[in-house]
RNA sequence: GUGCCCGUAGCUCAACUGGAUAGAGCACCAGCCUUCUAAGCUGGGGGUUACAGGUUCGAUUCCUGUCGGGCAUGCCA
């Protein structure tokens, strides 16, 4: 039977404020955690909550309600301090008790109910297909995955999405790019425009296609340029050439679309994939188009009267929703703009039934919530249930030398070249080392350092130095976790080993805060808190001491210890190594 | 110009949504391995939470203004 001490001492409190305060049953009792160990292992500050509706000084309120509160097994000593809280010291069984809880629940510990089983979708990365993801990239896929784990221990139904932009401009300009690579390798002679995609990797996929394929998607340059009118704008250049391209090629075109397409969305999947990022649906922006979504949605907002015509396009009147100035979904050329779809897009996802969905978007996009939001209200929907997470930037730095990136010019570090250069667990968990809204430093030399400077070394070598004794013990005649669970634990009485029980019981609710809050980087800290805690213990006591029952309860305390880092690692999606 | 994010120890960052004496790591100084992994531990100094007001029992947290940094302000996505 597992005992919370946290629900106990609520329990308490609430049975002690029935009698201090009758009519005020309905107050959420809060307990936390003091910083300082002299205000013992739990505080309340309910005498000051009610201080404010009795119009009483919280002190005294505080002093009736400790006098109120029955005496327990569990609780050693009630006292009132400061302006009016009332600490409580824990008897040490009441915190040795989360061992056993832990070695039963196991791979379990830590899950919790908050979410109810609600449904929530998570939509992360989603960035366009059109060449390999960067460093910002890695960010996004780190947070979102880590937030999804942590939605899902805490009891939401998580679903993760990811948006594949296979429609729309940008594609062409890749399709565009590709081919132009692809009439050079076959000894056109032509300039590649500065802003058709510049990368190395569209040259891969031209050679390829001269490859498979031959000449047989040469035109000459000549014909090329015959059908392309001359424009100063290079944005309009550019879309002269898509359409000559689409014109000359005919069919061919959706083929060499299809095919960059496909390379690069693969190339972007296998990336995720090894960096340990899956998802649940990879949903096409197409599909939005061929199933006539977007022209439903936007009929939609006509009808609603949110939608008017000006210079030949279709604007979106989302300045009626709190947005600076008016949308357009439909340019003057008769394509619908990306805002279209995306209406269409989140359309969709409330109509899947999601309770809650979130969009994990850069921080550079942060102008794009207001109209988003306003479309949804627009067409009736509730935009309640979206929630947008914007992730700041990442710089990389060598030591006190920044890296220079820039996307222009297509010298970008890819997460493909930072994964290999400091391997998936660093960069799983440098990325979560901060807020998702504070701008993140990537430290390259730290992040491969093979020291105690390196966080993600000091928590792994918590993990590895239980294992280590662990794997001591096959003599024992406790020697495996179940057995464990078998141990006195009264035999734990010592200050570190009771603070290390205490941190360990945490866990669960530490889980409950950072999903709430959706800061998975609340998960780092505290694995960095609770590693901390054994390797003071491990160097202060020793485990594998003479004495079996002693030996035993150390045993437990550090199996468990062991299951927690476990639990955290899974959460943030780096490995548990047995041995460094 | 306007909007969003940010400003905390020399550096990099926390702070349980308004709580007690604002905490860690790095760097600096002084210590700890014949005993379970020293990739570790113990101790020390270091702060007007950018600045100025306001709200209240109480503010790093909420409000207003100023200064500084980042981002955005496309019929790109």
């Amino acid at each position: 039977m597992s005992f919370n001490p946290q629900a106990h001492l609520r329990q308490l409190l609430s049975a002690a404020l029935a009698s201090v305060a009758p009519g005020q049953q309905d107050i959420a009792i809060l307990l936390e955690r003091p910083k300082q160990a002299s205000h013992g292992d739990f505080a309340s500050n309910l005498a000051l909550q009610l201080a404010k509706i009795l119009k009483a000084n919280p002190r005294e309120i505080a002093q009736r309600l400790a006098r109120e509160i029955a005496v327990s097994p569990w609780v050693d000593q009630v006292e009132v301090a400061g302006a009016g809280f009332i600490n409580f010291r824990l008897a040490p069984a009441a915190k040795t008790q989360v061992v056993r809880d832990i070695l039963e629940q196991g791979d379990a510990y830590g899950r919790g109910t908050l979410g109810s089983g609600q449904r929530i979708q998570v939509e992360f990365v989603s960035a366009n297909p059109t060449g390999p993801l960067h460093v910002g990239h890695g960010r996004s896929a780190s947070f979102g995955a880590s937030l999804a784990n942590l939605l899902s221990w805490a009891g939401y139904a998580v679903k993760r999405e990811y948006y594949v932009n296979d429609a729309g401009r940008q594609m062409d300009i890749l399709a565009l790019s590709t081919w132009l690579r692809y009439l050079a390798l076959c000894g056109e002679e032509l300039t590649f425009p500065p802003n058709c995609y510049q990368g190395d990797y569209v040259i891969d996929m031209a050679r390829q296609m001269h490859a498979a394929h031959g000449q047989r998607y040469r035109h000459s340059a000549e014909a090329l340029r015959a059908c392309v009118p001359q424009s100063a704008d290079i944005e309009v250049q550019l879309d002269n050439l898509i359409l000559a391209a689409k014109d000359l090629l005919g069919e061919d075109w959706a083929y060499i679309h299809q095919h960059a397409l496909t390379e690069q969305l693969a190339d972007c999947r296998t990336d995720l994939e090894e960096f340990g990022v899956h998802y649940d649906q990879w949903f096409s922006e197409r599909a939005l188009y061929d199933t006539g979504m977007v022209a439903q949605a936007m009929q939609r907002l006509e009808k609603n009267g949110h939608i008017y015509l000006q210079d030949g396009a279709k604007w979106f009147r989302s300045t009626a929703f709190g947005d600076e100035k008016d949308r357009v979904v439909q340019r003057d050329n008769g394509l619908y703009t990306y805002f279209a779809s995306d209406i269409a897009y989140h359309l969709n996802k409330l109509e899947r039934g999601f309770d809650k969905i979130i969009d994990i978007w850069g921080a550079d996009h942060h102008g794009y919530i207001p109209r988003v939001r306003g479309a949804l209200r627009a067409l009736g929907s509730d935009d309640g249930k979206l929630d947008v997470i914007l992730v700041q930037f990442v710089s990389l730095w060598h030591g006190k030398e920044k890296v220079s990136m820039s996307t222009r010019s297509g010298q970008f570090v890819t997460l493909r070249e930072l994964r290999a250069e400091v391997g998936n667990d660093a960069c799983r968990f440098f990325y979560l080392l901060r807020k998702a809204d504070q701008a993140l430093d990537f430290d390259l030399d730290l992040a491969k350092a093979q020291n105690s400077d390196n966080p993600v070394y000091y928590l792994q070598y918590a993990h590895a130095r239980v294992c280590s004794v662990l794997a001591q013990t096959a003599g024992d005649a406790l020697s495996n976790c179940a057995d464990y669970a078998a141990a006195d634990l009264a035999l734990l009485s010592n200050a570190r080993e009771l603070a290390l029980c205490s941190r360990l019981a945490e866990f669960p609710a530490v889980i409950e805060d950072a999903a709430r809050d959706y800061a998975p980087h609340a998960i780092a800290f505290y694995l960095k808190d609770l590693a901390a805690d054994f390797h003071s213990y491990y160097n202060a006591e020793r485990i594998l001491v003479e004495d079996t029952a002693q030996r035993s309860a150390r045993l437990a305390l550090i199996a468990a210890l062991r299951q927690v880092l476990r639990n955290g690692f899974r959460i943030l999606g780096v490995t548990a190594p047995e041995s460094m």
